[in-house]
DNA sequence: TCCTATTTAGTAATAATTACTATTTACCAT
DNA sequence: ATGGTAAATAGTAATTATTACTAAATAGGA
């Protein structure tokens, strides 16, 4: 569900970003594909019609888009990586702002029921539940300097 | 749940890896922390009783922690930032070996309920789901190549 | 059209991970 | 127990993704 040029313009606009070409390039090259692109992906695509495109300009692109809510980066909610010797089914909820990971147990969750087609699709070896947001700690001070906008 | 000296070898010689003083010494490390650790967690805390421990060590421990089943990494499938603009509530299908991702549509697993302990310790302000396994090429591929053991 | 804060391009710096190689070591066969 | 050998380790270098910095360009309001 591509959105509109203008669409798009009026989102940065009301989030107080300037619309730039390079920015709707690089939106509508990945709301244009199904391959959820990398960063690479989309600085080649781009650069065919925008030679001067730097790297810089699609990460930071990439960042406004999810701050105006047109675009998610998918997982990568550490910036490395964790590990666990606990094989017990479980989950995990992540602090976005410490980055800390404390398990999560609960019954329901474990046992997610694919849908045929989905089996049918992919040979399933396992899933992930993460839940993302804020522990008690952060919470609060989160709260405290809290930016107006 | 702390696996003892000797049912860590067993488990390394069954796979036919060999059993070291600083393979033990990492999964020690690990499986003792709730902490969920980084490399350099672990580097950090082993290097104090195996000062001449590389970081090189860690990381081929981990993989070998991994392939024999006592952990597991958290969250890092892919080795790159990956991103949608696909704003629609849908999850993803993430192969392991050519990191290709599909999307996934189930309404059940939409409206995840949280039990509400978790809500009390976290601000939840979102979740993800991955199911890893291997895409409908790739199983084919897998099956050729099969690796005795 | 002009002004200015924002954005971009280009480059450098950082951080995580992977690759390489000489030395050491676990463990099997003797 | 000893010795041989393939595997593992340590140390270092190379690679890759991401972030930081700065001068030049430009979007958008006055
Ligand atoms: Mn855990
Ligand atoms: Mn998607
Ligand atoms: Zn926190
Ligand atoms: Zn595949």
């Amino acid at each position: 569900m591509q959105l509109t040029l203008e669409q798009v313009r009026k989102q940065f606009q009301e989030c107080g970003l300037k619309f730039t070409s390079q920015r709707y390039a690089i939106y509508r090259a990945l709301a244009g594909s199904k391959e959820h692109p990398s960063v690479e992906d989309l600085y080649s695509t781009v650069k065919k019609a925008h030679p001067t495109l730097s790297m810089n300009t699609v990460y930071n692109t990439l960042e406004s888009l999810q701050a105006i809510g047109i675009a998610s980066e998918i997982s990568l909610w550490h910036d490395k990586a964790r590990f666990d010797a606990n094989q017990a089914p479980h989950h995990h909820l992540v602090c976005l702002r410490c980055k800390k990971i404390e398990d999560l147990y609960d019954d329901t969750l474990d046992s997610l029921a694919l849908s045929p087609k989905a089996k049918q699709r992919y040979r399933i070896i396992g899933h992930r539940i993460e839940f993302h947001g804020y522990c008690s700690d952060c919470k609060a001070k989160i709260n405290k300097h809290k930016k107006r906008r």
